[in-house]
DNA sequence: GAAATGACAGAGT
DNA sequence: GACTCTGCCATTT
């Protein structure tokens, strides 16, 4: 069943990272499946990158395996946006990344 | 309508 | 454990 189809798929990626509660996170994957287009992982990230000024938590989208992924380049803005929220981020990986990954 | 782009994922080396 | 290659998908030009 479709929960949204009215919505662009880029609508539904955005509300589900907007679901991304503080001191959680998410993999592109996962923000993906929310959408309803499970492998789309990589459909993810394009759209965060011309997202443009959208107010989301883009911080808390991270790649599989705990690792960061990409930040338009500032990725340790976004490793510092996430030990902000009280994760422990070791250089390009999360530690303990299963026990704050999110379920959206 | 087709080709090119990009903030991935998984498997293999 | 880190690096490389291929595959997948939606958006934009």
């Amino acid at each position: 069943m479709s929960p949204e189809p009215r919505k662009p798929f880029a609508a539904r990626v955005f509300d589900a990272v907007r679901a991304i509660p503080s001191g959680r996170v998410a993999t592109y994957g996962d923000v993906a499946a929310a959408a309803g287009r499970p492998g789309a992982a990589r459909a993810v990230g394009t759209l965060m990158a011309n997202a443009g000024p959208r107010r989301i938590p883009a911080h808390r989208v991270v790649a599989a395996g705990g690792a960061l992924g990409g930040y338009g380049g500032h990725e340790a803005e976004k490793a510092a946006l996430l030990r902000a929220e009280g994760i422990t981020v070791v250089g390009r990986r999360i530690r303990g990344f299963a026990a704050i990954r999110c379920e959206i």
